[in-house]
DNA sequence: ATGAGGATTCCA
DNA sequence: GGAATCCTCATC
């Protein structure tokens, strides 16, 4: 009997956002606005580590309007705007106070492709159309507007299912449009589903 | 009040 | 390689 288990609280409150990530890969994202879903499963993520890691927007400290949800509880999620036109969706992590973070990256499409081709604005179906953030909120109708949700809700969450992967199957990277982050620009903590064709490609 | 820049994407 | 596009945030 196939198991299809949406991730509790207990997942998200952890403390190392980077096994978090790398334990997302696999995992299915779930949207449900409006009775209409689309999901999908997780094969690239990146972690933010809070306020030591340069790439982050929490590093240093740094506390605003826009990034306060990522100091709240872990289990809520992170949308933010991007070159003005791109959403971000992030999955928050740790406990109330410490800004960990988890950047979706990529998906391969499962449920409501269909859907997600009308979002998308594309004709056809393609590796391109949840490949790359930007791509993964507009396939799954996430916006700005949906920071600070729960992902324990109904509308937005994240679910484990059979799928086996074994360790060899998650590569580790550096992250990707971080060059500002100085060393922490090197940091692995980009992982892929190795030979996925959603992963988005490692700029040079 | 102002302006620089961005965890990107798409097209030439 | 370059434009799109606009919000955020540090600084003035």
């Amino acid at each position: 009997m196939q198991t299809f288990e949406k991730l509790r609280i207990d997942f998200y409150n952890r403390e190392d956002v980077v096994l978090i990530a790398k334990e997302l890969i696999g995992k299915i994202l779930v949207s449900r606005f409006d009775g209409i879903e689309t999901n999908g499963r997780i094969v690239e993520t990146e972690a933010y580590a809070g306020v030591n890691d340069r790439a982050s927007h929490a590093w240093n400290g740094r506390r605003t309007a826009r990034t306060e949800t990522m100091y709240g509880e872990g289990g809520t999620t992170y949308v933010y705007l991007c070159y003005g036109l791109h959403q971000m969706f992030n999955v928050v992590t740790n406990q109330k106070d410490t800004p960990h973070a988890i950047l979706i990256r990529a998906l391969e499409p499962i449920i409501g492709i269909d859907v997600m081709l009308q979002r998308t604005g594309k004709s056809k179906v393609d590796y391109t159309l949840t490949r790359g953030p930007g791509n993964v909120a507009k396939a799954l109708g996430i916006f700005t507007h949906h920071s600070t949700l729960s992902l324990l809700s109904d509308e937005l969450f994240i679910a484990k299912d059979d799928f086996q992967l074994s360790p060899s199957d998650i590569e580790a990277t550096k992250r990707i449009g971080v060059d500002y982050a100085g060393n922490d620009a090197h940091l692995p903590y980009r992982f892929i589903l190795r030979n996925n064709p959603y992963v988005s490609r490692q700029k040079k």
